[in-house]
This record gives structure tokens, sequence and C-alpha cells, in this order.
RNA sequence: UGCGGGGUGGAGCAGUCUGGUAGCUCGUCGGGCUCAUAACCCGAAGGUCGUCGGUUCGAAUCCGGCCCCCGCGACCA
């Protein structure tokens, strides 16, 4: 019955923090790629996961007098809870100090060992633990105290002693290959400007990359050399290929090979030089093919700013879910935030969206239609004359799907919201051109009003099953009050087809979905 | 220094790659309807598209100069 198989991730996020508006905001857009293309009949892969080893998880872990294991497996419940109020569907969600994820770290390394991408050496380099990466003194700055900085970071750094060796991967023979394969294959980074940015960034040069560390053991070991463990990102990429059963040689055997490559990664802006010059490299290395694209999704900013608690606009999405239900806000950063580019985001934008979009016309629209159909048609599904195949509404819907299916695939979820938004508002129009309530007080226009209902009622049901990738919940309500449901929808484009809805189905009112709110009345409770 | 993003009616954005009457949501003003969540529908006002110059029959869109804002620091996508 499937189509074939469709498997993507979200970063394997870093246990030390506790989930937010950004990790959130990767995850609900892969959860909706996810939940779209399993309507679409593909055999869906979702990875996601916690990335748990490293100097620094074991610092914080020293501090709060726990082992790591025990601070990373306290951490867990944050993820998976947090996963779940938001309605994630993840297939996989991989911790990288799983033994599963320990074989795939052995496995991929020493089969590039075998294969002499690695070799053992030493740096002549500053060290900085914050960044678990090194520097030439060259790139450090000074603070006023005169003290070696991190570049990135600002905090001081160790130079570390010659004569300290890692194991490095030989990423520069890759300068080649990989702007070979940028150029063979526009799409792997996404969206354009983030390309540009890859590409003038490796064809400054690479260097060849130090894959260890010896200097402190919370990490994976190195087969061919126990006494060092793997770096962070040496990792935490792996774990992409562990979430789909890569080292399974259980019952989990031959997925790998049946769901790589993945369609797409998921990140922020921020990680997209790991997953699109590193990453690519170490597979090509191991003779693998590579990700389609990685996406490179944009930053949530208040006023202008990045969120941060220390300036007071650290909303969490606990929060934002008590005042606005987890559909209201899973549309509103997918609709209201180009993904891709940074987005400005605001209690008053949400409320803005949240009454306009969704309270206003398509919950509206919802209460109107099926009160109507209980006023006057006993709650049924009007029989609709053949007549009624001829009209607005089901014109704009005979190229919904097409439109929608190309922004999709693009990741364009704005667009795609937009497009059902339209049948949406051309419902709220057409009802009012139609005005059933006229037409109810003649009964020589019987028909005509049964047309009006079940046109209505059809765009009601075809906006909801459109509408469920972004908004599960209310979705699936709007489907049940229109006797039908949702989770028998195995393929988006025949259930898109107008004309579904059967005749004599029960109609329920219902409570508005979405219940308009006051900006004023809301209590914020942020700090 | 450097790298990147951005400056479009009161607010937030799209449009810029592939030049051709400036579009959307909200807000404002006027009107209509009554099935509905003070919702819905119609109409109107409001922009020299940061700035200077160039290319062109024609530029928000292409080219060059300049100005301003933001990110590349922090719990972090």
């Amino acid at each position: 019955m499937s189509k074939g198989t469709y498997a993507f991730t979200t970063p394997i996020y870093y246990v030390n923090a506790a989930p937010h508006l950004g990790t959130a905001y990767t995850t609900i857009a892969a959860d909706c790629v996810a939940r779209y293309q399993r309507m679409n009949g593909y055999d869906v892969a979702f990875v996601t996961g916690m990335d748990e080893h490293g100097q620094k998880v074991a610092d914080t872990a020293a501090e709060k007098g726990m082992a790591p294991q025990e601070w990373c497996d306290s951490m867990e419940p944050a993820f998976r809870d947090a996963w779940e109020m938001l309605g994630i569907t993840y297939t996989d969600f991989v911790r990288t100090t799983e033994p599963r994820q320990h074989r795939t770290v052995q496995k991929f390394w020493q089969d590039l060992y075998d294969k002499g991408w690695l070799y053992k050496g030493s740096y002549e380099g500053w060290y900085c633990v914050h960044e678990e990466t090194y520097y030439a003194e060259s790139d450090l700055e000074q603070n006023e105290e005169g003290q070696f900085v991190c570049p990135d970071c600002k905090r001081p750094v160790q130079l570390m002693a010659s004569g300290e060796e890692n194991w490095f991967f030989k990423l520069s023979e890759f300068q080649q290959p990989l702007l070979d394969f940028y150029r063979e294959n526009p799409d792997f980074i996404r969206p354009e400007t983030r390309r540009n940015e890859i590409v003038t960034f490796v064809e400054g040069g690479l260097k060849d990359l130090s894959i260890s560390r010896s200097t402190f053991d919370w990490g994976v070991p190195l087969p061919f050399d126990e006494g060092h463990v793997a770096y962070v990102w040496a990792d935490a990429l792996l774990a992409y290929i562990t979430g789909i059963g890569y080292a399974d040689d259980g019952e989990r055997a031959g997925e790998f090979e049946h769901r790589w490559p993945m369609q797409y990664h998921f990140v922020g802006k921020d990680i997209t030089r790991f997953h699109c010059v590193i990453w690519p490299a170490m597979l090509m290395a191991a003779g693998l093919p590579v990700t389609h694209t990685v996406f490179g999704h944009g930053f949530l900013l208040t006023k202008g700013e990045k969120m941060s608690k220390s300036k007071g606009n650290g909303l969490q999405p606990a929060d934002l879910v008590r005042i606005f239900g987890v559909d209201a806000y899973r549309y509103y950063f997918l609709s209201d935030v180009q993904f891709g580019h940074d987005g400005n985001i605001s209690m008053e934008r949400m409320v803005q969206v949240y009454n306009a979009d969704l309270a206003n016309t398509w919950g509206n629209l919802c209460s109107r239609v099926f009160n109507m159909t209980g006023k006057y048609f006993e709650g049924k599904v009007p029989q609709a004359p053949a007549s009624s195949q001829d009209n607005p509404l089901a014109d704009i819907a005979r190229d919904l799907y097409d439109t929608y299916t190309a922004c999709m695939n693009d990741v364009d979820f704005t667009g795609a919201v937009n497009a059902v938004q339209k049948l949406a508002g051309a419902a709220n129009h057409y009802v009012e051109d139609c005005a059933p309530w006229n037409l109810a007080k003649d009964e020589a226009k019987a028909d005509e009003l049964a047309a009006v209902i079940y046109n209505a009622l059809e765009a009601c049901r075809i906006i909801a099953l459109f509408l469920a990738p972004f908004m599960p919940q209310t979705s699936a309500e709007a489907y049940r009050r229109l006797g039908l449901d949702l989770d028998a929808v195995t393929d988006l484009q025949t259930e898109g087809v107008w004309g579904k809805l059967p005749a004599g189905n029960d109609v329920e009112k219902g409570d508005p979905l979405f219940p308009r709110l006051d900006l004023d009345a809301i209590d914020l409770d942020v700090e």
C-alpha cells in the first residue's frame, strides 16, 4: 500500500537545554511533514533524540552532583513530555548514550579507519571547552585581562599540551568533492542563502577535523583506540542513521538500506555547517549516499531580537499551549513565519492570527454551517442535487491538492496554509452570497438550500483534511462532527476530491473549535 | 574589520531569482446581513517600495555608491 519510505530528522537536541520555542519550532515543522507524508501514503521515519555526550555534559552533571548518565536520564522526560504535549509523532527517539548508538559510532568510525580516512596527529592549538573546538592562535581574541578567548563564545581557551594526540578525519580532501556535490545537487542546502554561505565557506578551504578527545571519557570509545572518545559531532550526526536501524542486526536489520538516504534534515541555521560540510564528507568517506536536503530554517525573534530568558522574553512552549492550545500553537509558528526566514513572534501577533484565521474564519465557518445543518436538515448532511458539483467552492477545492502539495513538498508551510485558508474565506463568502437563511423561508427553494449547505459542509471537510498536518486535533474533531474518521484517511489526494461527504451523515454543531481570545484577558504569567 | 539577514501604506509580512497598472493579514472609517464565536459580507481612506545615481520604452524587482537596523555572545533551532 505504501508509496515508499520518507525519512527525515530534527537535530539530536543537546541534553543540557530543555526544549524551548526554538527546538519546538524545528520539531513541529518536522511533525507537520510527518503527518502530511503519512496522509500521502508514505511510510514515514521521523528521527529525533538527545545528544548526551561531551565534556560540558559531564561538567554539568558533576555540578549537580550526579553521574553523567544519571543527569541525562533526568532530562529525558523533559523532551518526551514536550513532544507529547505538542503532538509530535516521531518514529524514533535516539539517545546518544544508548548501546545501539555506541554500535553505530564504533561501526562507522571503524569503517572510516579501515578505509584510511583517519590518522593520529597532534594539534598545535588552543582548545575551547565550551565549543569543544580547537582554534589557531591567529583566530583567537583577547579579553580585557589579555587572556586568549574563544572567538565564538568569548570564554578563555586552554593551550593543549603538544604531544596530546587526537584522531583526525581527512576532511580537507573533500573540499572539491563537496563543491562538486553542491553544484550537482542544488537542492542539497536550502534555502538558497544558506547554500551560498556554505559554498563560500568551503571554497575558503577545509582543515582536517579532529574527531576524538582523550582528555575526558564521557563519549563513545573509538574501537581502534579505546583511550579516545568520539567528538560530539562525530557522535551526534550518526544518531540519524541509528534511528533508522544502522548497525542493527536484530529485528530492524535491513531497515537502514531501505530508508537511506533520507529526504531531509531539518536544522536551525546555526548548525547548517555541520550538516552541510562535515556530515556529507563523512558519508562520502563511508561510501554512502548523502541526504537529499538539509534545510536550515531561521530563528524566532521577539521584538527583533533573539529570544532569551535573560531579556525577559523567554516564552516557554507550555505557556503558549496553555493559552492557545496545541493546534493553534502549531498553526501560528508554521503559518506566520516563513520557513527558512527569521520570524518575529509576539503575543499580540499570536492572538491576532488566532482570532483572524482560526476563530473568525475557520472555526466560525464550522459553527455557522454545522448550526444551519442542524436547523434546516435536522443535523444530517443533505442530499446534494446533481447541480451542486458546479459551484465556486468545488472549483477552488479542485485545484487545492496540487497547490497545497507543491507547497508542502517545498516545505512552504505558509503557502500551504494560505491555499487552504482561501477555501475557508471563499466558503464564508459563498454562504453570504447564497444566504441560506433566506432560502429556508421558501419551500420552493429546498433543493437550492440543500445544495448550499452540502457545499459548505463539504468545504469544511476539505479544509479540515488539509489542515490536519498542522492542526491534528481540531481537524479530527471537525471530521468527527461531520460523522467521519480522520484516522481512516490513507490517501490525501483521493480524500480531497470534492463530493466525498456522504449524505445522511450526522452533523454535530459542538462548541467553538477556537473560542475567540482577548489579548488583555490573557494571563501571561511568563516570568 | 569580516560573514549573513533586513529596510514595502499605522503594525506585521509577501512580491525581488524569471523588470511591465504595489498585494495579504490586522487596525481605521462607512455600509450590509443575521445562520454563526460582538462573528460574516461589501466599500473606502492610507505607500514617491531606506537613499543617491545608472541600465531600460518601463525598476520594489537588474547594476553601482551611501545610510540605518538586526544576527554571527548568552539557556539555545
